[in-house]
Formats: structure tokens, sequence, C-alpha cells
DNA sequence: TAGCGTTCACAAGGTTCA
DNA sequence: TGAACCTTGTGAACGCTA
């Protein structure tokens, strides 16, 4: 459904076939702009029509919560092409809010790189794993709802 | 695997409500929609009921289970044509799960002749490193759990 | 026509460099 | 931080054979 719910937040003007829509397939050209900043955007990423910038820095950020800084603001700062720098607990935070997905990231290397041995590498994933079926969704479903309130939970 | 675990309320704007809920379940094999992911169906692929995605898809993962990146949250997702990208682990369980067998696979030429372009680029990487076609577990609970001891599968 | 294989452009993940 | 790039997986289109 990201792929319904994301075009659904896009302005009107935004050309989707009939085709394209019903199919919602790899070639439905996807022309829109970023539902995080306003940039322009061609795919949807970790769950999101999103452009490159809002991607690696979701990418980044996304698990790092703790190491951004507050928001200097009332918390509500408006993400724009131009502004989407200032301020990047209020950017992270809108890109939760349009459906970006933590869990749609596969990063390996959380914690540091160093580590090499295959034993210590399924050591780390595993601890990734632990991390993220404690605290998210467990389902691709839920990943790829943006807007849970219209949902009713299939599990 | 409950088919019908998906039939989740989508807003009522969206106009394949009604179509992507008779997708999904008892109604597939009958109206002609793939079992596994609920896409447009025509013709049975290797032994079910399926779409032209999750046919190739079951023909180049179908020997290569070691190689698919294991289940990364509790190994029961849900497979709609939306979310079948996000999980080639649970997708590939509910391929043998409905009934596709890896037996109708022709791999007869895997090292030779004209390979698809994904396994020729596999193919510069390691020289098709011995992946013998030997029988691997059917059991799609094998799939899920691979080599990830802290996982069981619900199923 | 059914059902299998092949191809290739593109989606979407990660990485590098300035 | 972001543009450019790299890598892998995907799927629509097509080709082949019975
Ligand atoms: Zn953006
Ligand atoms: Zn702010
Ligand atoms: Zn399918
Ligand atoms: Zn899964």
């Amino acid at each position: 459904m990201a792929y319904h719910q994301s075009l659904f937040k896009l302005p009107e003007f935004v050309p989707v076939t009939t085709d394209s829509a019903k199919r919602q397939g790899r070639y439905a050209a996807r022309e829109g702009y970023c539902l995080v900043c306003g940039d322009t955007a061609r795919i949807v990423n970790y769950g999101a029509l999103s452009c490159a910038s809002c991607k690696t820095f979701f990418r980044r950020r996304g698990f790092r919560i703790e190491k951004i800084e507050p928001c200097r603001f009332n918390g509500n700062c408006d993400i724009t092409l131009q502004s989407r720098r200032v301020c990047s607990a209020c950017r992270l935070a809108k890109c939760l809010t349009i459906g970006m997905s933590r869990d749609l990231i596969r990063k390996e290397d959380l914690n540091e790189r160093s580590l090499c041995s295959t034993v210590k590498r399924k050591q780390k994933q595993n601890i990734i794993q632990q991390t993220r079926m404690s605290s998210f969704p467990v389902n691709p479903l839920d990943l790829l709802n943006n807007d849970r309130s219209d949902l009713t939970s299939p599990n």
C-alpha cells in the first residue's frame, strides 16, 4: 500500500495513469516530489516517495535518534528544500510521519565496521535483529502502510 | 499461513479496494489471482497458479535458498502485490506453501549457455561457487529459520 | 495456448567523495 | 550533507517448444 498512500499524498497534478495506478509496478513512473522536503523524487525509498538526499539522511539518522540535536524551535519546523538542513530532529520526524520505515534499512554495520569474522558478523546481525524485532512492527504490511489509523491489523 | 489475513481495510477512496480484497484468499484460484501475492495470474507456473513476477522469482530463488536474506521480522510476513518485494524469505516460503515445486524448474543449463543477467553478474564475482543443485530442504520452515538460531517460526 | 526460459531497463538498497 | 556511483533484485516483454 505504500505506493497507493504515497500517491494519494501527492499533489493532484501528478500524472498517474489508470494502468500504472492499478499495476503499481516498477515501471509505473512515479514522477513527483519528496514527501519530506518537496524536492523532486522519482522512487520510493524506505517505504515513501522521497528524494535522494532525504533517502541518505534517513539511512544515516534513522537509527541514531539519540544523537540528533533536539529541535531548537517549537518542534514543528517546516521542512523544505531550503530548510531541510536546519533541523535534523524535525526532518527525521517528518520522514517517519510520511511513512519512511526504519525496518527497511538494511545497514549491517550499525555499530562499527571493525568486526570482520563471520561469527562476529552473525552476532552483530542477531543483535540488530533483536533490536528491530523488539521495537518495531514485524510485518511488511505494517511497514508499507503509512497511515495506520485507517487500517485494521491483520495479525 | 493464512492467506486471508491480508484482508485489511483500505481507505474508502482507494479504487482497488474491492479488487485487492478479492485477490486474496480463497477467491484467488477461481478468479485468476496469484496464490502467492494476489496479483493477476493466468496460468499455472511450477505447479501453482501464480503471476509472472512470482514465477520468475521462484525460478531464480528456488534453488538459492541459502542466498536469501533470512526474514528480518517474525517469519510470517504477509505477501501482497505491494509487499512482495520486502521479504524474499517469506515470499519463497509462501511459493512452496501454496504448491510451487522446484522439481519443475529446469536448471540444466546453469553452468553454461546463456544465463540470465543476474546470474551472469554473480558469475563474474564468484564463478558460481559450486552452488550444487543438490536438494535443499524443501520445508519452508527451514528457509525461514536459516541460520538465525534465535528465530522460531510461528507457522 | 500453456508453461518454461531469457533479456534488460529500472527500483531501491548501499558506498564514496567533495 | 548530497550528488554520483555501485550492486542486487525485480518484472514486463518476449522467445521457444509441445
Ligand atoms: Zn527530500
Ligand atoms: Zn525543529
Ligand atoms: Zn504473485
Ligand atoms: Zn519475512
